[in-house]
DNA sequence: GTCTATAGAGTGATAGAC
DNA sequence: GTCTATCACTCTATAGAC
């Protein structure tokens, strides 16, 4: 038998990619085997708890892509500007300029937003408070701030849904122009 | 047998809260058999063409409600000002302040949007078309007219996912707030 | 032999269609 | 209710690295 060797991490981004097509009641194991081009045997050696750590492990790995490229970037850079500017280059390049869904977002959407709670709702609190405390350092008051803040990761959401429903990248990629503009005039 | 009169059209309200709650893939006849207290054969005498069609119609359904009460107020009064204020409580009242998720936004991020693309698409250019008509009767320009129309129909959409995974009817609330302020002044 | 990654036949339950 | 297909999942049987 070839071994051909995959680790859970190599597995992960292509798992994700299937729930985010087929959402996590769509997302069959047949797609996710073919999605990973893993037999059924490897993913269960990989994900022993089933459908459910398989999505719990896909959130966690966005959760932590977004942790380390995005907050971090908003959080920590001495130049609040760049740090905003580089999230919305970021968050272009990842959602695909719109083509591609948050599943952060559908999983809120879903029914099964509840089973997965913590980690949506801890997803889009680090997001929001990460732009905010950069806004206040570009001068902004707290207040202030924190509505700009829901109002822009929101914003994003709701561009990601037009643009697929619209399809149209433009529809994406000019909310994100309005959204900067907004955000550092 | 106890006949219960049932009616296509009072069975498409209740088929479209269980479409709403699971999304697509997770509305199986067993959840519509339950929603909508009707046997599978009761189901496929209304809907030959299953699922499809079920899922068809109460879009339309969904569709027609939103013409008849938020676009026609918006494209029809002549105190366009009115007409907007109009819209907002529509969208608060029907999305019941963010706890009920857009049936046609959860379609379009889904992998279903294919198949239904066009209703998908005709509901937001509708909506869009008659928020930027009302806009330019308020005295704006309109190209201005056409983007803000974008961002407040985009932005609703992005409030009900961020009022969901906050699980806050004010996130929704506030947005709705927000918006109304931005395009009434 | 042990351990890990592999494939896939086979399980009962449930799916959608009629 | 009845049909077949597919569901999530289990289990056995591999292969190769140590």
């Amino acid at each position: 038998m070839a071994r051909v060797i995959a680790e859970k991490d190599d597995v992960i981004p292509l798992l994700a990619e299937v729930f985010r097509t087929y959402g996590f009641e769509g997302a069959s194991l047949a797609r996710i085997s073919e999605g990973t081009r893993l037999g059924k045997g490897s993913i269960y050696h990989f994900f022993p708890g089933g459908k459910e750590e398989m999505a719990q492990a896909v959130l966690g790995h966005v959760d932590s892509w977004f942790r380390q490229h995005v907050f971090e970037a908003l959080n920590e850079r001495e130049d609040a500007v760049a740090g905003i500017k580089a999230m919305f280059d970021d968050v272009s390049r990842y959602f695909l300029s719109g083509q591609r869904v948050c599943l952060v977002g559908v999983f809120a959407l879903g029914n099964e937003r509840d089973r997965f709670a913590v980690m949506v709702r801890d997803y889009f609190i680090a997001w929001i408070d990460a732009l905010a405390s950069a806004l206040v350092r570009t001068g902004r008051k707290p207040k202030e701030a924190r509505t700009l803040a829901e109002e822009v990761v929101g914003g994003i959401q709701g561009a990601l849904v037009l643009a697929r429903a619209l399809d149209s990248t433009d529809v994406f990629a000019d909310a994100l122009k309005r959204f900067q503009k907004r955000l550092l005039g």
